[in-house]
DNA sequence: TATTGTTATACTCTATAACTATA
DNA sequence: TATAGTTATAGAGTATAACAATA
């Protein structure tokens, strides 16, 4: 509604598609990939502007691997976060609610919902703890361990495919690099 | 309210082995190098079961990457896709709407709200193209251009402290091997 | 008929606040 | 008083569907 407004008088003539021009930036845009993005001259758009900027290229990428990894156990009905809670859980019988929030960065709000939906799929179960009357340990079932095994056997098969996408040596040293937010 | 039924019958005293304890974090395990998928089919890895996950590793940096862009660029009031629309349009003067989201991989019915959020700070400014009067041609203002510049001093300050976290070398490296998805 | 921009809905994720039952 | 788990709400972000104007 407040949008029209803005079109309003100014549709005249001489606008059409300018120069598709780029004005040089100032400054550093160097880091070293003498390759791949002078695209200007494709029919593409330049996304120059963006190059050097980590925080782009991260995200266009974490997009792309979660999705493969949603794609991978997409037979098994698990995404990423809920393959992490398992994985932490089956490593770590016994932790708390706030425990395994807090090894993932996740609210502990919003792990409720994830073990609700854990819980009735019969992967997960919550025990009241003798000790604190107020926390639970976290176990998986005997169906939860096998489930898990299986979700890893799918969740290597993914870590192939960004080993084909990225390169081998270069999924293992990122790895290395990002070692310090595992 | 479906949750209370699971723990209903269980919350008795057999809690068996419900160290419901924190265990503190053991130093990384042996994940520094070598064939890193193969540490998911192992079962006894501690709190370090993640380790030799890319998409873990990539999502808890992306995480830290997004929020020291947002702080750093918070006295501007710019979030990353703010910024990356304003950057594409910079250099790409009189890109349709349909243009600017495919290339940047957000959906055209989110840059709407986007667009209409930098045209009210007078940012950017849509004009209706004379060649198809269906889509909008898209323009920095002259404000807009001077407000990306400083924009731009920022996202350079933030690269900065990304070099800091993981070191300069590193940075150039990660940057080199995600090439592919900028 | 297909496409551009728009509106609307739904579902996920994140961030809080508040409530309960314990401690 | 503080903490663990829970509930609820609000905001971004994502994914669709539908509609009007235009091609």
């Amino acid at each position: 509604m407040a949008r029209n407004s803005q079109a309003g008088g100014t549709a005249r003539s001489r606008i059409a598609r300018s120069r598709a021009g780029t004005r040089p930036r100032p400054g550093r845009t160097r880091s070293g990939n003498g390759s791949a993005h002078n695209d200007l001259l494709n029919d593409e758009i330049g996304l120059d502007a963006l190059a050097g900027h980590a925080g782009y290229a991260v995200r266009r990428f974490q997009i792309w691997i979660f999705q493969d990894f949603i794609r991978t156990l997409a037979a098994v009905d698990i995404r990423p976060t809920q393959y992490s809670v398992m994985t932490v859980i089956g490593a770590n019988p016994g932790l708390s609610q706030m425990a395994v929030a807090k090894r993932l960065g996740i609210e502990r709000a919003r792990l409720v919902h994830l073990l609700d939906s854990l819980e009735h799929r019969d992967l997960v179960s919550r025990i009241k703890s003798a000790t604190d009357r107020r926390s639970h340990a976290l176990h998986l079932t005997a169906q939860g361990r096998t489930a898990l095994a299986q979700f890893k056997r799918l969740a290597a098969e993914h870590e192939r495919h960004v080993a084909e996408k990225i390169g081998k040596e270069n999924r293992e040293r990122l790895l290395q690099i990002l070692s310090a937010f595992t």
